[in-house]
DNA sequence: ATCGTAGGAGTACAGTGTACTCTTACAAGA
DNA sequence: TCTTGTAAGAGTACACTGTACTCCTACGAT
């Protein structure tokens, strides 16, 4: 009977993650999306009941880029691989997400979609029962920290170049491990500590 | 010449972490911490700089108690499954923290004392170099992952509990493996966790 | 054409971090 | 013992946040 809404919850995350992508983190509030939306800042509350409502839109509106259906015939820890890059790729367009992906990673619908997708290949594993929710949990566990590691890492502070110059005489191995660290992509940072975590699977009892 | 400080950094450290044990770490600020210690708010920045270093002072403090002098002849992996169940060990004793802990790890002095000490049990695997690096930083990760799922992934949203009466249809597999998930302790899964990772890096090149 | 409902705007308030300006206590030098 | 320089600490003020509450207004069904 009334009017209709003018504005798709999809706008809103956009103009939020635009704010984020353009100001940082810290400069989303309800004032600046709703003035990215051209209204007025209240107005906003009409679509979103919370600031932590609008948050969770951004993050399932960047995790909705991940590509969950794995038909493909790969082993599973290659699949599992694949997948995980795929997260990673997604949260990687727009890293100041990171700390919203995990406040909200348990009400985030996104995150519970590729969750099953996880199971699914770990299912295909052979894992089973408490086997298979400690594979998850370590898998995500790794997932989210490896992100934040490497997103909001060097975000405050200098970060792994600033270590390479640590006092060596206080933290000797810390420093030296940072200079061999620093010929290290995150790409294959993350490669290959994903793969330590598979190749533990990969020996679990399942 | 002037006066003599009448507060040290703990007495400060110390009521930070009342607040946020007490009310949680959104009830810490500038102005709650100052009341506890009986001084006006901006008395405080004669201790610390910013908000960030009173954080900071907080993290410390609290990382403080992980014990980093491991000198006792056990196998690698179980030394390092040691020292990461006493940086665990510490922060459980004040979980509201983890996210202060996140955000001020490359800054912190805490953070490096227990990373030197993890470095040092790794050099004693056999890991050097790049191998090593990559060692720490997926220990850290999951370490990282792992902290924040268990102490602030309850907090938002009902957690693992409601997780298990998802629509089955809709997420069968993570419905089902939240339900196996609910008979396992935080301890239990952590160590698992763990033991997964340190697996996976005792079949690493190194 | 009318009316009820919901969309949108505006104001206001409590809370935050902190810049800036006092006043005050104290240890060293005379 | 008195003076003085310096830093400790208090207070005020401002820009910013989320959001409760109240108003006006546009519009679809009758």
């Amino acid at each position: 009977m009334p009017r209709s809404r003018s504005l798709s919850l999809n706008d809103i995350a956009t103009a939020a993650l635009q704010v984020i992508d353009g100001e940082g983190l810290a400069a989303l509030s309800m004032r600046s999306t709703a003035a990215i939306l051209g209204i007025g800042t209240m107005s906003l509350y009409r679509y979103v009941v919370d600031r932590d409502a609008l948050e969770r839109l951004v993050v399932d509106h960047v995790l909705a880029a991940v590509d969950t259906d794995a038909t493909s015939r790969e082993p599973w820890d290659q699949k599992l691989a694949r997948q995980a890059e795929c997260v990673r790729l997604a949260v990687g367009a727009h890293p100041a997400i990171v700390p919203l992906l995990v406040r909200h990673r348990h009400t985030s619908q996104g995150v519970k979609r590729f969750a099953e997708a996880f199971l699914r290949t770990l299912a295909e594993g052979g894992f089973n029962g408490q086997h298979r929710a400690i594979a998850l949990r370590t898998l995500v566990s790794y997932l989210s920290g490896a992100l934040q590691a490497q997103h909001l890492g060097p975000l405050d502070g200098p970060g792994t170049e600033a270590m390479a110059t640590l006092p060596p005489d206080e933290y000797p191995l810390l420093a030296a491990t940072a200079q061999a660290a620093q010929d290290i992509s995150p790409d294959e940072e993350f490669r290959r500590g994903l793969g330590i975590v598979l190749r533990g699977l990969a020996h679990e009892p399942r």
